[in-house]
RNA sequence: GGCAUCGUGGCCGAGUGGCUAGGCACAGCUCUGCAAAAGCUUGUACAGCGGUUCGAAUCCGCUCGAUGCCUCCA
């Protein structure tokens, strides 16, 4: 199905800073290339966000029919810290602290991300590359850069000339940023450097002698600098040219940017049609982030342990409740926003559940098709997921009135609508259906029947001590019965 | 200091010139043995000031406030 040739999809392209019209290169076949966790620690609901929305915006291109290449790296080499640190990378501090080998921290981290990413229900990329398995394809592009004499080798490390590439490139269109203005607001620390430019970014370092992630190269030992892995395996996989990269907000500048320099500059293409970039995640009005200790941890939220939020929460309703904002909205954090998330996500599978059950009539009072095309035209507005979501309460609500008899609807149309919010709620969004993944739900949902024919029995006996405390100790244990014009359904919290 | 984004009703959160977003909470009603669930109805909005316009939450200017980037971070 090709239902990419009868949509047309806008979305928010940071490069140009507009809302466009998405073509992609080749019909058909999309390349997504998303900048992917340095997995020194574990991944934090920050990060998570990110990906879940390229996770929704790889669903949607999928659904729509497109063979996509989804490329998501994984950053095991380290960045540098900072310049204070001379070249110290993550992963080798972190392996020190703990008294472990850089690759068994990335081992670890590397295992986290994959289980918290299932518990959130993401798919796998098609490629997860490793920036250490990516070595001799960076220092080609160095070799490249040198040649085309946009880099210059300093003791053994080799940096970026940005001031030489903007005379005939433009540094600085993807952030908005001139090179004049970061020249003349430089901080300028200690001029240390080995650099021409405080602008300069390394490609190469040199490794000192403690250093304990290191590689050969032509300048001698040492590893590749913070922007370089992208570069080198988003080129490799999906070429010179393609067609969506994406990442968070934070990494527009430097990183993103220097992606743009360091492609154009080795092989004059720009690398990428359109830049999507996801929002922050913030806790407390602050963006969440490891080193500054505002941030908290899937498992934290799952298991309810932390001195933040109330209660815990499941998987699903966090992923609902980051897609009740849009993407490119920054998204607030808080125990109301996500219980109020709670009660919406359970309403909306309660519906749903109860759409199987409800009875057909000759005809149907509401128009399907024209909903179906809502639900499309808001996700073909850049993803707007809210709006999507919006439109399938309107659906539950038309459910709730055919289940209380004040509506009807034909059987096609019955399957029809079971058909779209499959394809939406748990295709395109992503969602889980919190009664399937219970193993012991067919045992559980005989036993519950059977007190509810019992409580029945003893309200047409007008036992009504019997049956609310039927009713009342089901419901402490997480079941509730509703009463309804077909007889008596319940919900498991 | 520079660049950028944002400020919507009790809470979360869509919406870029005129038409009900939606969810949660609150109130009333219907239903119910009573509740719950569901449905119906109602309310409080567009930070402030000024401008453009027949008309602005939406465009422009200023003020105030918040956030992000400018240094590793999704």
């Amino acid at each position: 199905m090709q239902l990419f040739k009868n949509q047309t999809l806008k979305v928010s392209n940071s490069l140009t800073g507009k809302k466009e019209v998405f073509k992609p290169i080749k019909e058909g076949y999309i390349g997504m290339y998303v900048c992917g966790p340095t997995v020194y620690s574990n991944v934090h609901l920050g990060n998570c966000r990110t990906f879940m929305s390229f996770d929704m915006i790889f669903r949607y291109f999928r659904h729509l029919g497109y063979k996509v290449r989804y490329v998501r790296n994984i950053t095991d080499a380290g960045h540098l810290e900072n310049d204070a640190d001379d070249g110290e990378d993550k992963i080798a501090k972190k392996a020190k602290l703990e008294q472990l080998e850089p690759m068994e921290v990335v081992q670890r981290y590397t295992v986290d991300f994959h289980e918290t990413l299932q518990k959130f229900n993401f798919l796998p990329p098609s490629i997860e590359p490793t920036a250490t398995g990516h070595i001799i394809e960076q220092i080609e592009i160095i070799k490249e850069i040198l040649e085309k004499g946009f880099a210059y080798e300093r003791n053994g490390s080799v940096y970026f000339d940005v001031v030489k590439f903007n005379e005939t490139h433009d540094y600085g269109k993807l952030s908005g940023r001139k090179l004049e203005d970061m020249i003349a607001n430089t901080r300028d620390l200690a001029a240390q450097d080995e650099k021409r430019n405080p602008q300069d970014f390394a490609l190469w370092k040199k490794a000192e002698a403690q250093h304990i992630m290191r590689w050969p190269s032509p300048w001698g030992d040492g590893f590749p600098g913070w922007h370089l892995e992208c570069t080198a395996m988003s080129t490799k996989y999906l070429g010179e040219n393609f067609d969506i990269h994406g990442g968070g907000m934070d990494l527009k500048f430097p990183h993103h940017e220097c992606e743009i320099a360091q492609a154009e500059a080795s092989n004059g293409h720009s690398p990428v049609n359109y830049w999507l970039h996801a929002n922050m995640l913030t806790l407390n009005g602050k963006k969440m982030s490891k080193s500054t200790d505002n941030n908290i941890y899937p498992n934290e939220i799952f298991s309810g342990d932390n001195n933040i939020l109330s209660k815990a929460y499941a998987p699903s309703v966090v992923r609902f409740f980051m897609l009740q904002a849009h993407y490119t909205s920054i998204l607030d954090l808080s125990d109301d926003a996500l219980l109020a998330s709670e009660k919406g996500y359970y309403r909306l599978m309660d519906g749903l559940k109860s759409l199987a059950d409800v009875p057909t009539s000759p005809t149907t009072d509401f128009d399907i098709k024209a909903w179906q095309q809502r639900c499309y035209d808001a996700m073909n507005d850049d993803f707007n997921t809210p709006i999507l979501i919006s439109h399938l309460f309107e659906a539950i609500k038309h459910i709730n009135l055919i289940k209380g008899g004040k509506e009807s609807i034909s059987e096609n149309d019955k399957a029809l609508l079971q058909r779209i919010f499959k394809d939406f709620v748990f295709e395109v969004l992503g969602l889980e259906n919190p009664q399937q993944s219970d193993n012991n739900s067919e045992t559980l949902s005989g036993v519950v029947q059977l007190l509810i024919q019992l409580r029945n029995n003893a309200r047409a006996n007008k036992d009504f001590a019997t049956s609310d405390k039927i009713r009342d100790e089901l419901a402490a244990m997480g079941v509730q019965l509703k009463d309804g014009k077909e007889g008596t359904t319940f919900s498991i919290n």
